[in-house]
DNA sequence: TGTACATCAGTGAACGCGCGTTCACTGATGTAC
DNA sequence: TGTACATCAGTGAACGCGCGTTCACTGATGTAC
């Protein structure tokens, strides 16, 4: 077929995105090579020129969902978009456990898709979600009125047990409670102009 | 080789008691028919003796370790073994986050340890997950001064997603900082004698 | 500018392995006489 | 009470399938002349 080296470097990133798309909707366990080389437009055989292997995908695809995550969220700190900044903590947690968010893993914050499979994954994957927790940790304490780090924490947990339990349950008028209650609960903790 | 009738009972546990084990501390992903067996003693091909399929036995499992869970929280609740129920609330988030629970998820909650791969479970496992949700909040609640359902359902996602990071953080310093956190999060959220 | 050829991205068949499931067989249990 | 036999829990080999990985091959790209 022939193939340039700029499209080389463009089949890469589709399948790079396609892997990051799929870790978060299905999960890192479910990604299967020749599925999601078929996603990406390509025959599995391909994968290898690539890809090391299948692991070393995940490790690049979990980095790309990562630093995708941390550039949003800063961007909403910062109320981007010319918005308002107001209350930038309420706007972070409407965000997260807004609807589009729960109904859309694949797009969204790699630690709330993968947080319950990272005690299964490689220590190069909780290696990188531990350092998202840190920081997701400091850009929701840069929010609040005492800029606590241990308040932070507390948020961060209340944000992915409300997100991984939205998306778990069953019953969507359960999801809804379980957001609203936890938009509650953490903006409560605000301190803020909130 | 030859058995009792009540030894075929006995396997059935054994072998169920096993899987109940196993999928919260792997995940249901990772439970493997011939390996659950062996680790009940017995061999592979025995298994469909007892069980009509992998899928099957995993629904049962999960029903058995829910019921342990339920009776536990009730005794929490009432401060079972005599000891004073003062400060319920108190007692199941320390339980729930305390480090003995956290660092054996095969013997603990079944919702914190599969919440995260519930998305991607079958119907019938997203199904008693989502019950075992409304339980774990109803009883939360009523260990509430309001005996808010909304408030108790905060609770649970904080303490899932507290459980969950903690498990899921390579990082024990960061683990025991998300714990502590989010308890005081919790109690905070009490308005009882707490 | 035109032609020959080396490069290399991608193809698709094949391999090896693990896992869920099946099945012919074994041998102790416990009933029938 | 003792013996013959049907039952059936458990064994272990085998099958089929999916998946990660390998590899010989294809054919457009783009360089050398």
């Amino acid at each position: 077929m022939g193939y340039s080296q700029a499209q080389k470097a463009e089949s890469r990133q589709r399948v790079l995105e396609t892997a990051a798309r799929q870790i978060r909707e299905d999960g890192i366990a479910a990604l299967g090579v020749a599925d999601c080389m078929r996603s990406a437009g390509l025959t599995h055989g391909a994968f290898y020129g690539h890809f090391d292997s299948r692991d070393a995908l995940i490790v690049e695809a979990l980095e790309y969902a990562v630093a995708q995550s941390r550039k949003r969220i800063e961007a909403l700190k910062t109320g981007a978009g010319g918005s308002k900044a107001k209350e930038p903590l309420r706007a972070i947690a409407e965000t997260f456990l807004g609807e589009r968010h729960i109904r859309n893993p694949g797009s969204g914050c790699a630690l709330c898709a993968l947080a319950g499979e990272a005690r299964h994954a490689s220590p190069e994957i909780r290696e990188r979600l531990t350092a998202y927790v840190h920081t997701l940790a400091a850009q929701i304490a840069e929010t609040l009125a005492d800029h606590s780090e241990s308040a932070a924490l507390g948020i961060v947990a209340t944000i992915i047990g409300a997100v991984t339990l939205a998306r778990a349950v069953d019953d969507r008028q359960l999801a809804k409670s379980i957001l609203s209650a936890s938009l509650e609960l953490i903006v409560a903790q605000g301190g803020d102009a909130a």
